[in-house]
DNA sequence: GCGGTTTTTGACAAGGTTGTCAATATTGGA
DNA sequence: TCCAATATTGACAACCTTGTCAAAAACCGC
């Protein structure tokens, strides 16, 4: 009922007759290898086009080497960050003649490589993905690179990774980054700033609250722990933070947050008491999601380039696929930019 | 270099080899066929279990005729509506040993035919997906319907449609929901209600905007065509609409909203003009997506279950592929539920 | 206990591509 | 012009499953 039971797509042998050659020349000319005439060329890539002739992916893949199948691997994607690199991910697949597999995995960073492994046994096995696409939070963890990395698959994460090991990495510079919302701070005459951390399994947490003591440091301040405030990249937590600096003593008179969710969290808190930002406290976000135009005021924030993260990610990981001869690690690091909007402002002299 | 040569995996073969059967006989085993002994059903299995057999997804689906691959197509995925659709549709492919891809096609609805099939050329022929998950604003289609139904993939609506078209279809009861929403705010004491309507080009838009009307006449109230603005389903579209009954001289009372982030921005109009919500205008949404609780006041709202109206449509359309008999239409309506929270009050008496 | 059903099992082909390797055509040098 | 080397082309096997169909086994009623 469902799908006609007459497959009449052209198959590689029909291009073949209707070329006057042997389906291996089409097979040739179709994935461009060489020694073939430039003649026979032309003639098989009109009599496919002609018969609207697709490759059948499974023919391909049982075959042949390649599935041309990228794997997405991620926790939960409820999350403007795992889906703006999705979107990349996606364009770049389809570019390339890839197709994009979304994997959800819990807890993956949690569990011992055995488990991991069963995890990952069905989902790598079956389709066998030509490469895999690690975000956070499991772009940085250890086992999983090394269960991926013992099934041959190869990986390209995003986001800063601390890991020794070779590999693809793509990332922006987060360390830069945070130094130069501090310089913005100081710039503007803060000398209190605060810091709400990210999750701790993460690495841009701690790539940014690095880049933030050194910044502070260089400014001739020092980092105030009771200035930095735990978080989970979420509202809630951005706001949690927000009442605990408004029952300090002497708050801090700016507050660098991990991301931008927990800014406008500790916005919301601030709102809700009455105070005003920037007036009353000068708040700096992180990565320009949506949410950083979808709050008033404007979140000046970092704009991280997610899609182009997820495009880029895919595009060196299919290279990488088929030039044998690149090995090793390879590790590109995209431009950030600061974005500068209406939560940030001079501290309040009274 | 990346992948080991020697491919060590186990294939049918040797799990018939240690059960002592046919490959055939295990072939019936692993896809629950009847006609084996129980005896012979646990031994194949227990071979499988030993040798950590996987089939081969790509030889599955070369001779057979699925492909265990469902694909969703979507617009643009950065919005939390696809987002959790999307979840919830991994986590059924998952269960059901299918895996999900994504197709990303922009403006498909204003395409000619020949143009949607030259976009579905590839994607649909390559892979050959044994079903897809069509969602707004594609999902009320009708020529991306007829392209895939010519086609011959199965496939699954989410949300409202209107087509006269058999075909399974997941949704909530938009309309009654709507009309709960007026009732709420009747029940406060509002007759002046205005509405934000969404994409012209979605379904819902108008079931829900129909619910409204009826809701109101039913309650006495005439739809005020001043108070009825268009929108765009997003936070800047709401702003704006805010911003123009803040014009009026005769503001609404209440506003439905017809999803959240839209609410969003109406409240942030109002806030910032240094209005109260719910004190100066009630506002009702609809999703509840994130920002609904990530607002001061969280926001009233109608709950969709998203991740369950993603579930439910790869599990249907997955039993649609086996039951053959099954053909025709088929409606599943899912529960939604009204969330009271903090931005409906009755109106100001002054 | 026998012929006829029905159930269970297996041998074999087929699915559409790519890899291997041999065959053929072309080129270059003597 | 002929031989060796190289470039181009094609025949055929292989990849791993599932569908077909026939064989074997089990069951039934008389």
């Amino acid at each position: 009922m469902a799908r006609t039971k007459t497959d009449n797509s052209a198959k590689m042998k029909d291009v073949a007759d209707l070329a006057g050659v042997s389906i291996k020349t089409v097979s040739r000319v179709l994935n461009n290898e060489p020694h073939v005439q430039e003649k026979l060329r032309r003639k098989v890539r009109e009599a496919a086009d002609k018969l609207d002739y697709v490759p059948s992916q499974s023919a391909r893949s049982l075959r042949g080497s390649r599935s041309y199948d990228i794997n997405l691997v991620c926790h939960h994607p409820d999350s403007a960050y795992v889906n703006a690199i999705q979107f990349g991910a996606v364009i770049a697949c389809q570019e390339l003649g890839y197709q994009l597999s979304i994997s959800l995995v819990e807890d993956l960073d949690q569990k011992s490589i055995s488990e991991i492994r069963d995890a990952f046994e069905t989902v790598m096995r079956r389709r066998r993905p030509d490469g895999v696409v690690l975000l956070a939070p499991y772009a940085n963890d250890e086992k999983i690179g090394f269960v991926l990395h013992e099934m041959g698959i190869p990986v390209v994460r995003v986001g800063p990774v601390d890991l020794q090991k070779q590999g693809l990495l793509v990332e922006i510079d987060d360390y830069q980054a945070a130094i130069e919302v501090v310089r913005h701070l100081t710039d503007l005459g803060h000398d209190r700033i605060g810091f709400i951390r990210g999750s701790e399994n993460q690495r841009s947490t701690h790539v940014r609250f690095s880049g933030f003591s050194v910044a502070m440091e260089a400014a001739g301040l020092t980092v105030d722990t009771d200035l930095v405030r735990p978080g989970t990249f979420d509202f809630q937590s951005g706001y949690d933070a927000g009442q605990y600096f408004l029952g300090l003593k002497t708050p801090p008179t700016a507050v660098f947050s991990s991301n931008d969710d927990m800014a406008a969290g500790l916005v919301a808190a601030y709102t809700e008491r009455g105070l005003k930002v920037p007036d009353d406290l000068s708040v700096v976000g992180f990565d320009d999601a949506s949410i950083a135009t979808c709050m008033r005021p404007y979140l000046t924030t970092i704009r991280q380039p997610l899609s182009d993260l997820g495009a880029t990610a895919v595009r060196e990981l299919v290279s990488t696929l088929s030039e044998a001869s690149r090995n090793g690690a390879h590790r590109i690091v995209l431009d950030h930019e600061f974005i500068l909007r209406d939560t940030t402002a001079p501290p309040q002299t009274n």
